[in-house]
DNA sequence: ATCAAATAGTATAAAAACAGTACTCTTTAT
DNA sequence: ATAAAGAGTACTGTTTTTATACTATTTGAT
């Protein structure tokens, strides 16, 4: 079963709850309140949002989180890519991370890149804004 | 990092191995052979294929598999589905085996299924034909 | 009939990935 | 100075994946 992980959908209901509040800049603990998931779990993920741009933050008392692109514009290609890592569909595929055993004798070699990139456009094709309405 | 399984990825490779061969029927012993893969290993996989009808299988001595659609029709969905189960993206997605622990209190309940009808469709659109051109 | 070749189905053990949590460090408003 | 809040990292238990092994069934050949 092709899935993303528990954190990539963790991520999303976290940002659908930015755009349910009033408050422009909310912290980790306000979140983990909001969407009534563990606050650590609300904290890891924000990191890793805030590594890739995808919510700003600002550190020290209070501080917090901040959406500041329309929800229209964050794809869930760069959620997943932000919390799960690349999309590599199979470790032989133009970018993956770790590298094949069969690289010197497979008959597929790179034949999943179509696949991969199918998969990739598809994801960059959905945004927020289409799961939240 | 969305992957698909590593068998998936044999399955590609041992079904290619079918366009390359004179042989209409092949045993798993011999596909082990041309493809340089573990034979339990491919074994296991055409199992798999000919439960879902990818590969003809037949049984007893002088037996083996073969396959009797033209590639250009066998979809990376389908194989996918064979050897990893349903194409769900995540455990709150239509059709999903498992269910969510949150699902009474969540707010993105079924606002995956977008991104997965994005994702199959993606994956139906390629067929092995695409792979071994 | 018997044997051997071959697939079907199930179970097992080791390895890898994930999920959840905790802890320390740095930044910053008061 | 102090406390609030994010950044970064590390750890542990659980789950999934991977690879293999074993038994049962089917079927052609002797
Ligand atoms: S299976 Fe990885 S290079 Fe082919
Ligand atoms: S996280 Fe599963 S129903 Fe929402």
């Amino acid at each position: 079963m092709i899935k993303v992980s528990r954190l990539a959908d963790y991520a999303v209901v976290v940002l659908v709850a930015f755009t349910r509040s009033d408050d422009a800049l909310l912290s980790a603990a306000a979140l983990a309140d909001k969407t009534k998931l563990p606050e650590p779990t609300v904290a890891k993920v924000l990191k890793l949002l805030a590594k890739d741009n995808i919510v700003k933050s600002i550190r020290g008392a209070g501080g917090g989180y901040s959406l500041d692109k329309p929800i229209g514009n964050i794809s869930i290609a760069e959620i997943v890519k932000a919390v799960d890592g690349p999309i590599a569909v199979t470790s032989c595929v133009d970018g993956a991370t770790g590298s094949c055993d069969y690289e010197g004798c497979c008959a597929v070699k790179g034949r999943w890149n179509p696949v991969n990139v199918a998969l990739h456009s598809a994801l960059e094709n959905v945004t927020l804004a289409d799961m939240t309405s």
